[in-house]
RNA sequence: GUGGAUGUAGCUCAGUUGGUUAGAGCGCCGGAUUGUGGAUCCGGAGGUCGCGGGUUCGAAACCCGUCAUCCACCCCA
């Protein structure tokens, strides 16, 4: 048997519906902001991705999916949509049409990780990229999406914990002062923040070890030591926030992976999630662009993790089923009545099915009952004679019986009353 | 890449110190009710016991290997 590839998933039928919703949710929302949607490629030149993730980190050093082109060309599988869609937005020299622009994207990612709950090697997220200002009322509104998304979908227990990474200058005059910091206490710190000390300072502030945050306790805090525009940036943003009524916890071990980030750097977690905690993180970046070939335009932005939503998104958020009608037809006349009846509903937009297995009625109930049938419509050879068939409501078992002809305005009605 | 747990029916799981034709519940199909669903009762279909090797008179069980899944580390959405 062939069977689909390690951490990739199938989304069987029973859970189309709340993805459907999810993704309908965020689209909703990122329309009520301004936000339009851009689909970029599944795929794109390896370089892109080393050079705005950035080279050393763990995604684009051992979890990308890289392959050769037939011309030897290196191409790789995005593993997240910021690149692709800065890449997009500068090959198009967008940057040359009126700012602000604000783009949204929705679908699979693909990293090569070992599979874990609430990780897949593909996997959906949905991210927003806003163009174009520095104003700290962009990141304001791109973090007010996002949390608006998340109540909207009454995900339990949220946080916003939010840093400043300040500018890159900050970070090159902050980091000497941690890594000195981290010396003095280096015989404290795990294997790994040892070798973290060297490759990225700022990561073993938020390393999950309690001896290694123990020791990191009295650390210096970037926030400490951003500049007065950085500090400016950080103020308006977190009294926009509270301006909004989006409650935030400030988290000054917060460090993005990713390269591109600086000021602004955010993350939405919820202790629903296992381990993988994180169900949305953002930032600003605001020399991407340029990185990238574009004109200098800063930018904010954020992904969330669909399948981490949809392993938090309770049932009851589910919005019903649309309704159908079951038709249960048999018999030598009632059988091509159905099939007719069938195609009529169907047509004036009734939904409307039928299990063509059923020979008798009591097997085609069942169907109906299992299908979650508003109705069922029994037409045997008796009504197919005289031109009606019995409309049975499943729930009160009340039946009436009611022309073919008539049918089609019939459930119309009857489902507009719901 | 590292560690741990688990692989028996579509699903959830039993399976005694190794001992005949491998079981249950749910689900599925049918019957009891020859034109009325869900409940009940009865019957039926459905299995390379993850795969490969080994030990043994005999392996679902024990040993080795391998693969897969899950969870955790790393890291991240």
């Amino acid at each position: 048997m062939i069977k689909g590839i390690k951490g990739v998933k199938d989304i069987l039928p029973e859970e189309t519906p709340r993805w459907r919703f999810i993704e309908e949710t965020a689209r909703r929302w990122a329309a009520r902001y301004g936000y339009q949607e851009i689909r970029i490629p599944i795929f794109e030149v390896t370089t892109l991705f080393a050079r705005s993730i950035g080279a050393t980190t763990d995604i684009v050093e051992k979890e990308m999916y890289t392959f050769a082109d037939r011309d030897g060309t290196s191409l790789t599988l995005r593993p997240e949509g910021t690149a692709g869609t800065v890449r997009a937005f500068v090959e198009h020299n967008r940057a040359a049409d009126p700012l602000p622009q604000k783009y949204f994207y929705l679908g699979p990612m693909f990293r090569h990780e070992r599979p874990q709950a609430g990780r897949l090697r593909q996997f959906h997220q949905f991210g927003v990229e806003y163009f174009g200002t520095q104003d700290a009322r962009a990141d304001i509104e791109v973090m007010a999406l996002l949390w608006r998304v998340l109540s909207d979908l009454a995900l339990p227990d949220l946080t916003l914990e939010i840093n400043s990474l300040g500018t890159p200058a900050d970070r090159a005059a902050y980091v000497p002062i941690l890594v000195s910091f981290l010396k003095s206490r280096a015989a404290r710190l795990c294997a790994n923040c040892q070798r973290r000390m060297e490759t990225n300072p700022l990561r073993v502030l938020d390393c999950k070890i309690p001896e290694c945050r123990a020791a990191t306790e009295d650390a210096p805090h970037l926030t400490a030591h951003l500049s007065p525009q950085a500090k400016d940036h950080f103020d308006l943003v977190l009294g926009g926030l509270t301006a909004l009524g989006i409650p935030y916890r400030l988290n000054p071990r917060l460090v993005r992976g990713l390269d591109y980030y600086c000021l602004t750097a955010f993350e939405i977690t919820s202790s629903h999630l296992g381990a993988q905690n994180a169900v949305g993180a953002g930032g600003r970046y605001d020399g991407l662009v340029e990185v990238l070939g574009g004109p200098n335009t800063p930018a904010v932005g954020f992904a969330v993790g669909l399948e981490r939503i949809s392993l938090m998104l309770p049932d009851q958020t589910l919005p019903p089923s649309a309704p159908s009608v079951y038709v249960a037809s048999f018999g030598s006349e009632g059988g091509p009545a159905g099939v007719l009846l069938l195609e009529q509903l169907r047509r004036a937009g009734v939904p409307a099915q039928s299990d063509y297995r059923a020979n008798t009625l009591k097997a085609h109930l069942r169907q109906a009952d299992r299908a979650h049938c508003l109705f069922a419509v029994l037409l045997g050879d008796d009504e197919a004679k005289r031109g009606s068939a019995l409309v049975r409501n499943m729930k009160t078992k009340v039946q009436e019986d009611v022309p073919l002809s008539e049918l089609p305005r019939f459930f119309l009605t009857a489902f507009q009353a719901l």
